[in-house]
DNA sequence: TGGCTTCCGTATCGAACGCTACGAAAGTCT
DNA sequence: AGACTTTCGTAGCGTTCGATACGGAAGCCA
């Protein structure tokens, strides 16, 4: 959500399925485990969770499905932490507006972060967290659930971060924190599903231009 | 996306798989077609897509496969006639847009709207179009973009009434058309998923709210 | 009434789904 | 070196997928 490095690396080699386990000998694992949940969250991303199956996962991971099941769980913890490696930890985005120099600029710069995001050109177009499980069957249910909870901590800390505004005076005593905050999530939404159309990159950013026009104006303490 | 009542009833019975074919007698239908398209509009409005099944359909709409098969064609068709079913002709909304007081009536209109139809008692929550294809495997791609056209085509027409009050001199001449037209449909989609992650009417219309305050001063002609 | 047409219900079709049993291979530890 | 542990590749588990073949049932028209 907030930055475009979270495709890259991360941690680095080493067993970590639930919390580094340690082992006693064995042979060891012959592909890079980053590399393939890199893939996996490319594939998810570009093709929903559901709608990507075991073996469009094995394929592109170049591994076999012994070999995924052992290293990840199965494919709904497969997911879950391709979303974890897609949006980094909830709490360093919820740091990360709680530090922003105001709330507008907060919200300037996860709108622009998305525009960015979601038109890389080596990376599928628009948002994991947005359509991933934007449907899905009933028995996906709690998976859709988890995502949603990560658009709600962004929601509830930008809430947050303009009461904080509105408390110093920065804003509007009338405005409406958490309906402001929850507009900021459902433009990134929309921007989300603007990119999969195959909207220009300056066609969203105009969008995301647009969208801070509904900010109140500030009065600098 | 504008009419709430475009859940309930249409034409009325009779065959109209491609364009009300005669029959030259042969046993009568015992179903009601229109029913069944209902009860498939209200799955894959709920569910999606891909990942509302054949099983699933048959079952809700009280019917054996073949039947579906011969009264619909294939899971294709069917979704695509149940979309129109949901949206209504793209023409009608075009004209709906074109025909409003003002840009920006037609834009409170539609989002208002939006907040309604997706928050009913009596239907799944958030907007067919918004969430059906949101993400899917790379056979239904051209599904996919039939319903994209059909959000472009608002868009389009949004954009081309915003144009006219600009011409008019209702909203000042640097107004970026495209990009608030854009914005309201970007909304649109978010609303969506906030109406799906179980987010109360109010919240939502609060949030319509937020997002008609983009909108610049008009200067009544 | 008889012929024709269409639909309905049963019983699948081959393919793809998520997932795993099993034995050989490749390492670590004593 | 030898026992032990873990992963690897092959092959296939049972289930569900979208879509049909087929024969009997039910209507229209002559």
């Amino acid at each position: 959500m907030t930055s475009t490095d979270s495709i890259s690396t991360a941690t680095k080699h080493g067993r970590q399925g639930e919390a580094t386990v340690r082992s006693k000998g064995g042979r060891p694992r012959s592909f890079d485990r980053d590399a393939a949940l890199d893939q996996a969250m490319h594939l998810f991303w570009r093709h929903g969770y559901e709608t990507t199956s075991i073996n469009d996962l094995t394929t592109a991971m170049g591994i076999t499905p012994p070999s995924l099941y052992t290293a990840f769980g199965d494919k709904r913890r497969l997911f879950l932490e391709a979303v974890r490696r897609y949006a980094g930890e909830p709490e360093a985005a919820e740091a990360a507006i709680a530090a922003a120099p105001s709330a507008r600029e907060a919200a300037r710069s996860l709108l622009t972060g998305a525009v960015v995001m979601f038109t890389g050109a080596n990376t599928p177009p628009g948002c994991l967290l947005a359509s991933a499980t934007a449907s899905g069957s009933a028995s996906s249910r709690d998976v859709q659930i988890a995502v949603a909870a990560y658009r709600h901590r962004i929601a509830d800390a930008f809430a947050a971060r303009i009461g904080q505004d509105v408390a110093a005076g920065v804003l509007p005593a009338e405005t409406d924190g958490p309906a402001l905050a929850r507009l900021v999530v459902a433009v990134i939404q929309g921007l989300s599903v603007m990119a999969r159309d195959g909207l220009p990159k300056d066609a969203l950013a105009s969008v995301a231009d647009a969208a801070l026009h509904a900010w109140p104006s500030e009065t600098p303490a």
